[in-house]
DNA sequence: GGAAAAGATGTAAAGGTTTTCATGGGCGAT
DNA sequence: ATCGCCCATGAAAACCTTTACATCTTTTCC
């Protein structure tokens, strides 16, 4: 036995290239097992080895076991490149989003990662910061085969995938849709909570309830609003334009709408604001005219995000189920890798309703 | 020309393995091109067109054009994983981090993609959730060659390694030192940062000055203690071990300690807590027991988290240089990787003083 | 002009898997 | 006893690079 079939001709080993002056890289190796170390100490070749490990049904119990001993004997771990050189996958997940600070994605993150490494896939991320260069740039991840599907929080294909044009990979699209395209999302239902967060405030007596954040420019905003409408429309209450008012989603934006509301003195009883972000910027705005909230005023978010329930008053919102938007987009896009078709275009999740401090019933003047 | 060299015999092509009933993965692969393409079409052996690529120098002009030539029309990219095998690397770092979600980690996170994005390596996030089974998963990344380095974010090294035993592979510990061991460590100057926060309270005129978030288990309570302590005895008060309250760090911890303090009934006139969780904690609890802030009580906190500026008060604190540290560790980590010799054992950053309306100069009642 | 050095390219050997196909033994059915 | 089948295993190809070494051509130097 230990008949070790290793190629000695030549005969140079543990002579690393090791070029004095270059400079160049010398990582340490400390000669991992290999799968002909374990196949000679258990006395069969690799194949047997091979499918001991992937399929351990085809081979005998006595050889199983003579090669499951011989693995742990020897610290044997399957090296990843080779494998997925001979597979053609990676088993690797790359995740592209445009800030990796963003509140909301740390949270989703933590789905797609748990639903990924129970799975035995791993993932890579990131960050584009809205770059075209950087975002191209990350897509080598997938030409070169490193990465076998994509998750895209930004909203839309990468640059350098013009839609029509070239095959798309496997990828699922998350906290935000890509517009045009077909590419499955998964996230919130935006239309209805908007619609249940609106309503929430018709519940609580308001009338005129002003949306803070349109924008055709981002889907999230344009299906937001739209909910809003259909809430009001419900209800019987005329759509004020006067009430709407553009944002980009930052808190900057809502404290600029707030303010020009007061320019022009068209005034509502309750802010519905796009997300979380924009209702801080209310707040802050509300709050430096001295206006005692919600008494006066009641604002409503969306997202509840981390600080939504620190500041004063604390925020209602509508909840987004981060972590299991996370795990179903990573399921989505596990079962499209594994030639599953698409159960579903779209996996609407509904948010929930969070009462907090900053929404009252009016009247109470 | 146009030779190419494709060992034709047996012609079985375009027929992937397919079984029928397992279920099998099924990539459908777009057949990318491969090296020995781009080489039959410039009219050279795979090694100049390798050449070409990596060490340009090394071929003629003319050569190397029509190199360059053929890849463009190829729409060659090298497979990653062919070369991580050939070259026993891989050019993926591994972030373990026992909580995506802590609000100091995406941010450290993104300095560390950015360097890393920018040298030329992917990361890999593990997230870990403090599971000695999750962890010891994640280590087959390294040990399988998937990943060239470790970015430990845990404080402490991933289970499976006990210190001695083995060989480590290089890493980098960020956020929380690693006891014991000898690995590098890049973060903030705790014991400088507890200094001058505390100093910023003496400066106000406080005296009586507690310490919330004592604990001999984590690295960073017990130096920020130490950087407390420095100044008080710095200017010549004298601690009292009444004033040093337990604390994990979080912000029930803060809570809780702060209830124990008016239980006790011994009270400071400010509130050092070790970070701006625990700080929440204060404020929350004073706050419901409808004391003024800041007049009666200054609270200062540590961290600069992303909420600190909502809370009411909004929160004193002192601001961790997140996106530099990360940075600096995968800077320091790629050092090592390329075989320089660690630099530093440690690289401490100075934490900013951030002074916003949590801390109030005393005597003003 | 000739030898030696330098430069450009090619050949072939790893690198560590998975998997097809072939081989051979055991065994049930005829 | 013969045939055929299934089961367990092995040999070898394929996955796609990088790179040491060999070969051939060109330049340089005396």
């Amino acid at each position: 036995m230990a008949r070790r079939p290793h190629s000695d001709k030549g005969g140079r080993r543990g002579g690393e290239p090791d070029r004095a002056g270059g400079g160049a890289p010398i990582l340490q190796h400390q000669k991992l097992a290999t799968i002909e170390d374990v196949a000679a100490i258990a006395g069969v070749s690799i194949a047997t080895v091979s499918r001991a490990i992937n399929e351990p049904t085809k081979v005998a119990d006595a050889t199983r076991r003579r090669v499951t001993e011989a693995i742990a004997r020897t610290g044997y771990t399957t090296n990843a490149m080779a494998r997925s050189l001979r597979m053609r996958r990676s088993n690797m997940i790359l995740i592209l989003a445009p800030d990796v600070g963003d509140p909301n994605f740390s949270n989703i993150l933590v789905g797609l990662e748990t639903e990924a490494s129970k799975r035995g896939y791993g993932v890579l991320i990131g960050n584009t910061q809205n770059d075209a260069t950087r975002e191209s740039d990350y897509l080598r991840f997938i030409s070169s085969n490193q990465a076998d599907g994509l998750i895209l929080f930004t909203g839309h294909l990468p640059y350098g995938y013009s839609s029509g044009e070239m095959r798309l990979p496997p990828m699922v699209a998350v906290n935000e849709p890509v517009l045009g395209g077909d590419i499955p999302f998964v996230g919130v239902d935006n239309v209805e909570g908007a619609r249940v967060a609106t309503e929430h405030l018709i519940s609580q007596g308001h009338r005129r309830i002003a949306f803070i954040g349109h924008s055709t420019a981002k889907a999230v905003n344009l299906l937001r609003e739209q909910g809003y409408k259909a809430a009001l429309s419900g209800h019987g209450i005329a759509i004020d334009p006067h009430l709407i008012l553009a944002g980009d989603g930052t808190t900057e934006s809502g404290r600029a709408a707030t303010e020009h509301m007061f320019v022009r003195d068209v005034l509502p009883t309750a802010f519905f604001c796009v997300n979380d972000a924009t209702a801080l910027g209310v707040i802050i705005s509300l709050n430096a005219r001295r206006y005692d909230l919600p008494r006066q005023f009641s604002i409503m978010g969306f997202d509840d995000i981390s600080f939504a329930s620190f500041v004063t008053p604390s925020l209602t919102t509508m909840k987004q189920p981060r972590l299991k938007i996370g795990e179903e987009a990573m399921d989505l896009l596990l079962a499209l890798l594994e030639g599953k078709p698409a159960r579903r275009r779209e996996v609407l999740l509904r948010p929930e309703l969070i009462v907090r401090n900053s929404v009252a019933r009016i009247g109470q003047d």
